[in-house]
DNA sequence: TCTTGAATCTTGTCGTCGTCAAGATAATTT
DNA sequence: AAATTATCTTGACGACGACAAGATTCAAGA
C-alpha cells in the first residue's frame, strides 16, 4: 500500500497523499482545464475536480473565492495563452498586412483547439465572474494585440468599424465552428486554418 | 381563500387550482422563455419553472422526457420565430439584395431582443439535446430562410464560402453584443440595427 | 350512466451539487 | 518551543434532476 502520510520535509518528488498538497492552486487550474475540454463546462464541477486532484471537496475554498473565481482563473490563464499563440503566430511573417491576418486566423485556431476553454473565456464577458480583475487584465492584453495588429497595417480604414467587422467575422466562424455549425469539408477545405485564409482574403460581402 | 379546487366540469374561466393543469406543455415553454430572457439560463431550472407555473416539481416529466428535452422545444420555438421574423423584415423591402441584407439585420436584432434565448438555440447545435426532432427542423428551416435570401441576390459569388462569410460576420456581432463587448455608442451609432447595416454594408476586410 | 383504462398530477426518495461552519493538521514566524 | 497562520478535513444544509409509486381526473366503450 502506497503511505498514506509522508514525512512533513517530504520532496516534490513523492507526490502521493500528504495533508498539505503544496501546489493545489496550479493543479486546480490545470485539472479544471483538462476537465473543460475533456468532458466540458458542464462537467466541470467543483467536487469532482477536487476529487480528480485527490484532495477533499472543500480545499479548492482556500485558493478560490467560489466556483466563479476558479473559471475566471482559468479563463484568464486562457486570455494570456491566446495572446501569446497570436504573437507567435505573428511573428512568423514580416508583412503587417499578414500579420494582421495572421492575427486572425490564430484567434480561429485558437478557438478551434481549445472550444470550451474559448466559450468559457467569453461566457466571463458580461457574466457572472465579469469583475475579476485578473480576467479584465488578461483580457484587455488579449484584445490590445490584436487591435494593435490592425493599427500597424497602415490601411486607410482602421476605425472602430473596420475592427468590429474583422472581429465579427473570425469570431463568428469561431463560434459556429465550436458548435459544429459548418466543417472545413463543406467548403472543399483541409483545415479551419485554409477556411480562415480564405474568409480574411476575399472582398466584399 | 381561493378554493383549492374546482368542480371537475369547470369552464376555463376560472384558471385557480385544479389537479388537471389543462395546458401545461404550452404553459411550460412560455414559463422556461420568460425565464430564460428575465433570469438566464442558470436560473431556468426544472423545480423553479414548475413551481411559477403553479405545478408540482414532477408534472413537467409527463409532457417532455427531461430538462434538455425542454430545452430542445423552447429552442425549437425560437428558430421558427427567427424564421418568421427574417421573412417579416425581408418582405418590407423589394430590391434582392437589400433582401439579403434585411436578413442579416433580423438575425443581429433577434439576437440583440432575445440574447438567452438565442444562446441556447446555437448551444444546442452540437450539445446534449442536439438529436431532437423538432428542433432539427425548426433550425434546418430557419437556416433555408437565410440561404435562399442569398442565393436570390444573383450575385456572382453565391459559393458556400460566401455564405459563410456573411454568416459568420452576423453571427459573430450577434455573440458579441450578447456577451456585451460592444455597444452602438463605441461606433457613434444609435442601434444595433444601424451597426449592422454599416458591417453589411462597407467593403473588404 | 357506469365502468374501466389511460392521461395527468402528486409525494417520497436518492445521489449530486455549491457552500457555510467548525475542527484537525502542517508550515511559518517569533 | 510556542504561537500564529495557512492549509486541508468532515459535517451539515438547501437546491437540483430524476426515478418510483401512488392519487386524481378524463375519455371511451358498455
Amino acid at each position: 500500500m502506497t503511505e498514506k502520510k509522508s514525512g512533513p520535509s517530504a520532496t516534490n518528488q513523492d507526490v502521493v497523499q500528504r495533508y498539505h498538497h503544496g501546489e493545489l492552486r496550479p493543479a486546480l487550474i490545470a485539472g479544471a482545464r483538462r476537465i473543460l475540454e475533456e468532458e466540458g463546462l458542464e462537467a466541470l464541477t467543483l467536487r469532482g475536480l477536487a476529487r480528480s486532484v485527490g484532495v477533499s471537496r472543500q480545499a479548492p475554498y482556500h485558493h478560490f473565492a467560489d466556483l466563479n473565481a476558479l473559471l475566471a482563473a482559468v479563463a484568464a490563464a486562457g486570455f494570456r495563452e491566446l495572446a501569446r499563440s497570436s504573437l507567435e503566430r505573428m511573428d512568423r511573417v514580416a508583412n503587417r498586412d499578414s500579420r494582421f491576418k495572421a492575427s486572425g486566423i490564430s484567434y480561429v485556431l485558437f478557438a478551434a483547439a481549445n472550444p470550451a476553454l474559448f466559450q468559457l473565456m467569453f461566457a466571463g464577458m458580461g457574466g457572472t465572474f465579469s469583475h475579476d480583475e485578473e480576467l479584465q487584465a488578461a483580457r484587455r492584453a488579449s484584445f490590445s494585440v490584436l487591435e494593435t495588429a490592425l493599427s500597424d497595417t497602415g490601411r486607410v480604414d482602421t476605425s472602430a468599424l473596420a475592427a468590429l467587422k474583422a472581429w465579427s467575422l473570425v469570431h463568428g466562424l469561431a463560434d459556429l465552428l465550436i458548435k459544429g455549425a459548418v466543417r472545413p469539408e463543406d467548403f472543399n477545405l483541409q483545415s479551419w486554418e485554409e477556411v480562415a485564409e480564405h474568409l480574411l482574403s476575399s472582398g466584399p460581402i
